[in-house]
DNA sequence: CTCATATACGTAGGCGCCTACATATATGTC
DNA sequence: GACATATATGTAGGCGCCTACGTATATGAG
């Protein structure tokens, strides 16, 4: 016969699973403060806030998310009327994202709602005993060498 | 001005790419082997190899994820004819999947592809100090109180 | 036997990410 | 100045999950 695989070792639908529920709850969170606000959102606004006017480019890098999801962030954020996007001075391929005034305006309304979220997580990873630092070592064990390479390895 | 958030500290986000980087590789690593697999397959076809015939229902319980989703699931295997579904005989409601030969045919192909897969993960684990064990203490912690129930409290 | 409630499953539409590809612009070499 | 290569960004189509809703069947109380 065929031998089963313990599901909880399924690594990565357990993140999916995990992040899904968050996200369900984030959503919700949402839906109750009365504010019409999309989770992807909350990225590159915060990085806009932290860091003034950034290209698609660049809060992909800080995100760590494929441009083109950016760019459909971007999309989203000009058609609320959130963000405005202007052309660099000097590399004609570059755009700039930066806060209208509306945008400014939810961003402040965002901003305890915001930090009830982070104090939120900041409790969870407390009370999970440093989840952050387990991800961290996710992250560094997979960027020395992936789930790819290894599995390959066994086959071999 | 307004604050900035920690985007490190976004939990959700950082469970979500992480799972997306292991998906990802994964799905290489089919492309790599020649078969034509879909990574949402494996934990339903893996519950099956397990447990004998189940129901939507009962998968979806024990995948946890939603009835839509394992049925979403058993609409593109039996697509794929590598599992049929049959009426229960006592419950009018219920249909139970079970293998064709051609999935029982698939199973046998994908176990060394799978035991790779499994072994990687159990290096993973290995070399992250348990990241298993973290994810079941943020488990128990959400269980325990939801984020948006700490949201909510944080708001008061 | 009737009826209210619960459960099983399927469809519609949505969310937040992705790869592949195309177009425009920048850069560096010859 | 020409041309090869690199970079920035946008669109198309896809993946794997979700909620909401609808239909069919089961169950239990009265």
């Amino acid at each position: 016969m065929f031998q089963g695989f313990d599901d909880e070792a399924a690594i990565g639908k357990r993140l999916r699973r995990l992040s899904d529920l968050i996200d369900q709850d984030a959503k919700r969170f949402y839906d109750t403060q009365d504010v019409l606000f999309e989770q992807r959102w909350f990225g590159v606004l915060n990085q806009l806030v932290m860091h003034g006017p950034m290209s698609v480019s660049e809060l992909s890098k800080a995100l760590r998310i494929s441009h083109v999801s950016v760019s459909e962030t971007r999309k989203s954020l000009e058609q609320a009327k959130l963000i405005t996007s202007k052309p660099d001075k000097t590399d004609g391929r570059v755009k700039r994202l930066t806060f209208t005034k509306s945008g400014a305006r939810l961003v402040e309304t965002m901003q305890p709602i915001w930090l009830a979220l982070e104090e939120a997580s900041q409790e969870i990873n407390r009370e999970a005993r440093n989840i952050v630092a387990a991800l961290d070592r996710l992250d560094a064990v997979l960027t020395k060498k992936s789930l790819f390479e290894r599995a390959s390895d066994k086959l071999k």
